[in-house]
RNA sequence: GGCGGGUUGGCGGAGAGGUUACGCAGCGGAUUGCAAAUCCGUGUAGACCGGUUCGAUUCCGGUACCCGCCUCCA
């Protein structure tokens, strides 16, 4: 079987992965924290890890591998947006209007993920319901030593961890030099970390060993990923910038709450997203979400094409260049795979470019050389070779709805077939006739609208171009 | 200050210590009524300075510049 190398940030190097149980490969991604719309950003490591988990069931069997990304719905920017809309005059209670919002969020949140083609994971646990498992962790924390209570906070003593810091290459020491950090009177340390915050009357809470209050951002991570995938799993996954100090502290608090486990074998970090060379940021104005570029017209699998083009581990720059160049390669490969049915034998060279650290881009690489071959083979070859390199892109997420021909879609939703049918009918005729004039003018005319012509052996042929424009065309009539 | 990523031909972007990456654009050709699409061919790349080596863009050291994280952030 094909093996698996994946760089573990753990110890910084690319190694044969190994699953503890082959019968349930199980990885945890860091999920959204759902208080508005997911930008560009938040869908990079979303595609990056469906990708893997693609990799993993096509390698190991759909019912082998077990997915789980969490919904981060106690925060306080949640409070904040239900606060605002109390202050606008809504009567409803906090927690009424809390609900509603993540609720909403979530919604949006699949609707556009969905849009740029990934699969749902297998969990998708929201934290405010393993309130009670994050509280029994806390409380086992307290009672071996390596958290105290203090103020209606629980805090994590960092210097009970011997190994805080290992992840993300940092000593405590350097950090308190570093001095960034947020010094409370209540912390023994100033590394210390909140597993546990008091909620004063207008905050949403629940009742603890501590008083009424909310979790700290941190422990939800550990408590679900144990509750879901148990004391040892195979792979953590998240952006790089929760390299420190999210993903450190959850480590922190999983080892020593089960230290007869070892969390997350191997952990994997995507770099950061830019825009056009910055960081995508509210204030350069270059900041954008997934609904606003899906609105925009970019359709979800160029974003997703782009987003693929670039190696997880590398930035990876948003450019319209881009997208433009992948809309033209996938129009092509679209074509080419026109009425294939889908073959369940992907190309093992782009399973191999994957398996290797999820080389994403050297798998498109690939991938051009088979729709050459498809392109240039002909009969049942052609035909075989089709059906193999749609099976292929499945493992990109690429593809998945154009098994019927999503050009046959597009034509059918704007009523244009039996008119388009009338022009081409035409262009035969003006051809027919060698009227070059009149073909030309009928050609000219159809290309304006956004229809590719096509005059070949057998006659016209004509391809909707991401340009189309169904108003041109009824103008023709 | 600490930690990390990057720097490859016009643009994007990989692998590999020595032999063509690949895609887009460009150029030449085939094909075509003309086109389009497609196919074939075509690129004196590897920030800079040292080192290792028979040989480095690829390994090692240093310099410069760009980006990010260390505070909510994917």
């Amino acid at each position: 079987m094909t093996k698996i190398t994946l760089t573990n940030s753990k110890t910084r190097q690319k190694e044969p992965f190994e699953p503890i149980d082959p019968n349930n490969v199980r990885m945890y991604v860091c999920g959204p924290t759902v208080y508005d719309r997911a930008h560009l950003g938040n869908a990079r490591p979303v595609i990056v890890f469906d990708v893997l988990y693609r990799l993993l069931r096509h390698l190991y069997g759909g019912e082998h591998v077990t997915y789980v990304r969490n919904f981060t719905d106690v925060d306080d920017k949640i409070n904040a947006e239900a606060q605002r809309r109390k202050d606008a005059g809504d009567a409803r209670p906090l927690e009424e209007l809390i609900r509603e919002r993540t609720d909403e969020t979530i919604a949006w949140y699949h609707a556009d993920m969905a849009a740029l083609g990934n699969l749902v994971p297998d969990h998708e646990p929201r934290a405010t319901e393993y309130i009670g498992q994050m509280i029994a962790m806390i409380s086992d924390l307290i009672g071996k030593g390596h958290a105290y209570a203090k103020k209606g906070h629980v805090l994590f003593r960092v210097r009970s961890y011997e190994a805080y810091g290992a992840l993300s290459g940092r000593s405590v020491d350097d950090m308190i030099a570093g001095a960034r950090v947020e010094v409370a009177p209540f912390k023994e340390d100033p590394m210390d970390f909140v597993l546990w915050k008091p909620s004063d009357a207008d905050l949403p809470g629940w009742d603890s060993p501590w008083g009424r209050g909310r979790p700290g951002w941190h422990i939800e991570c550990s408590a679900m990923a144990h509750e879901l995938l148990g004391a040892s799993f195979d792979i953590h996954g998240g952006g790089i910038d929760l390299q420190f100090p999210h993903h450190e502290n959850e480590i922190a608090q999983s080892a020593c709450a089960h230290p007869e486990g070892e969390f997350a074998r191997v952990w994997m970090h995507n770099e950061m997203l830019q825009v056009e060379g910055r960081k995508m940021s509210k204030s350069l104005g270059n900041f954008f979400t997934v609904r606003d570029l899906l609105d925009q017209g970019f359709p979800g699998e160029v974003i997703r094409f782009v987003m693929l083009s670039t190696h997880y581990s590398k930035p990876m720059d948003w450019t319209e260049a881009k997208a433009k160049a992948a809309r033209k390669t996938l129009a092509h490969w679209q074509e080419l795979t026109d009425k294939a049915e889908r073959s369940r034998r992907p190309h093992l060279d782009v399973v191999d470019a994957l398996s290797d650290d999820l080389n994403t881009s050297l798998a498109i690489t690939r991938l051009h050389a088979h729709a050459r071959a498809v392109e240039t083979a002909s009969g049942n070859e052609r035909k075989e070779l089709a059906a193999r390199f749609l099976g292929t892109l499945e493992l990109l997420g690429i593809g998945e709805d154009w098994r019927d021909g999503v050009r046959i879609a597009i034509e059918a939703a704007f009523e244009t077939t039996a008119l388009l049918d009338r022009l081409t009918q035409r262009l035969e005729d003006a051809r027919a006739a060698k009227d070059w004039v009149r073909a030309d003018a009928i050609k000219a005319s159809l290309v304006d609208a956004g229809v590719q012509v096509m005059i070949g052996q057998d006659g016209v042929k004509r391809v909707l171009t991401p340009d189309f424009d169904p108003a041109k065309l009824e103008a023709l009539k």
